[in-house]
DNA sequence: GATGAATGAGACTTCATTCAT
DNA sequence: AATGAATGAAGTCTCATTCAT
């Protein structure tokens, strides 16, 4: 009885309209206008989806760690040992090529710029950034043992993170960064940090 | 002959006070009112020293690259040899303490960020980031050939520039980073990964 | 042959949501979408019972002043003489206890409030006041000539009624009126007033 | 230096726009955009102005406060004795004719009812009735002193008060009262009411 | 040089109402 | 009868910028 609600697939669409527009144009372009243009909705239908603004943010953000960690997913599905499993998990953050969402790289800074304005979006970025912070070090540690080096497998991923995080501004604002070689490059460090004396 | 011009130290007030408005509440809060008021000036004003908000921005990115100059000059007066001058730059771009302005990091990564939407804005960031960059392959490549290690300065230079901004953004929008320990991190790893086969 | 009605049922449940949303929230607070949370239904349901915002208005006048006359019923049955009928009239319209709804005050309040913007409400609103001082008149008339008292009926019962408004509109909007003293203190007031030279 | 302010003025104007408004077309009807063009400025002016709707009722409610007491004044300033003050302090509240302005009521009514939205303005409305009500008993109290009525003159101020105030909401929302005839009516009851025994 | 009034566009949001299901 | 999606107009407010003084 009644209309079948179609929520899941719109607010689906509204989150993907924004991904879209704050790529294209910046946070400052993604007005609640532009992106139902963008989604090729009513402006006030974006409100009876989401309460306000925010919360379209803070479904994107949502999106956008899923989106890596079905990357993730998919390409640690093919990798053997400690360390396929942590080149799987750069190349899902990094690497562009197959999966990859150019688009996602620009809306994950935008929205961490927000995050210092919106107190409510800085506590769960920086709750995604701590779970990925924890991921990293998990696979960082296995490595570190096996090669026998004397490293806090913490540190060093707070460090490799940010590295990524990095990459992604710069390639976001400049046309400094080849994407193609941040995803390599950072491999090549890592193998040679962590392995550089593990014959001594 | 009129009163003397105080344009100058005027301009410098305004972008010394955009600079601490948006350190405290990111770019959104940086209205032009609400900068005047922080200088303690009006609205009008400000657009009598500047044409338009965007170029408020452009003197800022002036201000904080000549702010970052100014302390690596002073950190490299102290260090000596290849070594020293490269850590001086680190340090000058990393490091908290003395001569350190905590309120430069945010602000840059705002300029960062409202760099996309301004086209202007974004050439004059890239050439800033262009610039880093050359100094820092400058710095490393010394290095790397005394150490005879065979490594792409250039790749390098990028890597740790990266490193650097994603320390400045997960700073700013996190508490995962501690501030202290950035700058010595990244020079622990510098010279694993340079000196680490150097005795091969 | 199709489910029953409840058409009844369903105008009233919107009505008596209508009422306490107003009572709670103010006019303003009172909209479409607010009055269906609070009975309960969706919002397309009240424009199915209802042609537009205003029908809901204008039954809940209708529901007010049907509240009003099963009171004033109720409290008349108990009470004999003119001076009877007459203070079960004003306790029925004023006094706090058995059978009173404060919400009712408030609601009023607001519908007298719309009526000036809705023509429509207007109308009604008028019609029911012209309908209580006609009541009120024929309550005062009897006892007036009983006490040979030379007063106008209608002009005191304009004033009557429009003290009873007053402390509507000081019970809703401010603390400065006891409830529970309104009606004695009418009471006292009419008794003076009408009685005063009594025995001259 | 500079250009000289206006504010006051252009507050004024503001505020009586606001009142004329409300008077037409109730609380509703006086959207930011009304009042802006009735008041033949920019909607955006008002805000420079104001810092918000809210803080407009404030001042409007300030301001009719401010029309009520200069009437009293000019009356009271021709009337000798308690009951000229007392006549001078009704006729100020309630008597149409030289120096009342009929809209002030209206506005009255419509602050009245927002009140019990807006938390603040309710506070200021409770302290102007509450400031009325204690004006009222301390005219009250000598008369009723003189009069050797046993009357608490505070009961009565609070039912005189309720009466004033119902006029204002029937003449404002229905045409059963005549305008006119409120203060000579209120006047007549009062004197009746305190005087009537006084020959006992 | 400096102030503060003034504007107009555009931001987010609410809401009564309509319509497909 | 009933739901919930959908719309479009209108609401309040912010803001960069211009202008009179």
């Amino acid at each position: 009885m009644g209309r079948p609600s179609n929520a899941v697939q719109r607010r689906l669409q509204i989150v993907d309209a924004t991904l879209r527009v704050m790529a294209r144009t910046g946070f400052d372009g993604a007005s609640v206008q532009a992106i139902a243009k963008e989604a090729g909705l009513s402006a006030g239908l974006l409100h009876h989806h989401f309460d306000n603004k925010s919360q379209i943010l803070h479904a994107l953000l949502d999106h956008l760690e899923g989106l890596a960690r079905a990357r993730h997913e998919a390409l640690a599905a093919r990798r053997r040992g400690d360390w396929g499993r942590l080149e799987a998990w750069i190349d899902a953050h990094l690497a562009v090529g197959e999966g990859a969402r150019p688009e996602a790289t620009a809306a994950w800074v935008w929205i961490g710029a927000q995050a210092l304005k919106d107190e409510a979006l800085r506590a769960r970025y920086q709750a995604v950034v701590q779970r990925r912070l924890d991921e990293l070090t998990a696979l960082l540690d296995p490595v570190l043992r096996a090669q026998e080096v004397r490293l806090d497998a913490h540190a060093l991923a707070v460090t490799t993170l940010a590295t990524i995080e990095g990459y992604y501004q710069l390639a976001t604002s400049t046309a400094v960064v080849d994407p193609g070689s941040a995803a390599p490059q950072l491999r090549r460090w890592l193998r040679r940090t962590v392995g550089g004396q593990r014959r001594r």
